[in-house]
DNA sequence: GTCTATAACGAGATAGAC
DNA sequence: GTCTATCTCGTTATAGAC
């Protein structure tokens, strides 16, 4: 507390230590998988005690949970600039353009992908804080679809069946109270199946199957724009 | 070979045996996850030594594939059986029962689920003797496709975009040579966008986002069937 | 031939004493 | 913060029971 510049250096290592815990438990991640994430190891790897780590993550969990806040960060990130490169374009284009920043990002990024996207991790459950990373290339989207709507861009759906319409109704206060509710529930359908194709690709159940993925993606995230009434 | 009793007796405890070793690799699945699936766990647990697992098992990997292709036909099974029950109604009436079928078999196999259609298992790839059971469920799609195609009550769906052309050619000529390559392109990506949606609900993606889940999946596999050009 | 048990390998994790 | 003793793991070689 006697001058300033301490504290900064100080504050500038514990970050700079945090980011290297970070990037050590990344790397464990891609080799060995979440489940077998070990603070140990990463402290072995760092040269530190693993009773010093506990200084920076109180738990193996806060460790994880913060892995899975930046990927989420990271993924969401990468959405928001190509959604903002196709800012000027069309409800498609900036659906697509959002799409593509999805998988391209997952196709750089299959571990961090597993990890938020793919199978839970046993005994681990993730707290509520990773709700808004989650949440941001969702948000983009109801953006899109939003604007469409305001703009008189949005075709209207087929009526949604009695034993939705309530759902839907909550869904639509929830998330985006200005869109009418079918769209809304088309929406997050939508946003489910992309993850689909991407976690189909990703994940090897396309091997043999889809070879050119690109185009086959790209076709496929237009028709997921067309089904929630753009374009 | 001097008697039967004796070789079917044989036969019998072999086939006994391996079933205990599953299930008991299934329970580990469940508690610990894929990645931390243990021989030597699995013996403990049965009162046998490490080793003699391995005149079951040539290896771990065998074992763990042995656990996919079983869940794999067990989903398989459902879904043909739920398919079975709608064989007199409409296609998009099969279409749903089938995608149903395989919702519920998720939720009541999670773990298993997680198995085949979740994150990789770290240092393991699936050999090629997964692929039959594997494509079972994708089989019985084709097949309501195609019954629709023949039956002339198949939309036709939009042209394909040039660059999609040559692929969706490719992968009608693999799966569905009598189907319209824009149809087989579609269903493909269907079959990917529906385990989005029950990957989704099962990885935790819908907690807060949809309550109400049954009806929202119906709805969305209807539209995922009228996407392919049923109904 | 078919199976199980013992023992061991090399590698890695872990708990506790210091 | 370090060291050590003791666990785990997959896998193999070997010996013997049925």
């Amino acid at each position: 507390m006697s001058s300033s510049t301490p504290q900064g250096a100080r504050a500038r290592a514990r970050m700079e230590i945090t980011a290297a815990i970070k990037d050590e438990a990344r790397r464990q991640l891609a080799a060995e998988g979440a489940a077998k994430l070990s603070l140990r190891a990463v402290a072995r790897q760092l040269g530190m005690v693993s009773s010093a780590l506990y200084r920076y993550f109180p738990s193996r969990d806060d460790l994880l949970t913060a892995l899975i806040i930046d990927a989420y960060d990271s993924l969401g990130e990468s959405a928001e600039a190509a959604h903002g490169k196709a800012a000027d374009a069309g409800p498609v284009r900036r659906w697509t353009a959002v799409a593509e920043a999805v998988r391209d990002w997952a196709l750089q990024h299959p571990h961090e992908y597993a990890l938020i996207y793919g199978s839970p991790v046993p005994g681990y459950t993730a707290p509520d804080t990773t709700v808004p990373a989650a949440s941001r290339v969702g948000l983009l989207f109801i953006g899109i679809v939003r604007d469409a709507h305001h703009a008189s861009a949005l075709t209207e759906l087929a009526p949604l069946p009695a034993e939705l319409r309530a759902e839907a109704e909550r869904m639509a206060a929830d998330l985006a109270p200005d869109l009418p509710p079918a769209t809304v529930a088309a929406l997050v359908a939508a946003w489910a199946e992309l993850f689909g194709l991407v976690g189909f690709e990703l994940f090897g159940q396309f091997h043999r199957v889809v070879e050119d993925r690109e185009p086959f993606f790209r076709q496929a995230v237009t028709r997921l724009a067309q089904g929630v009434g753009l374009g």
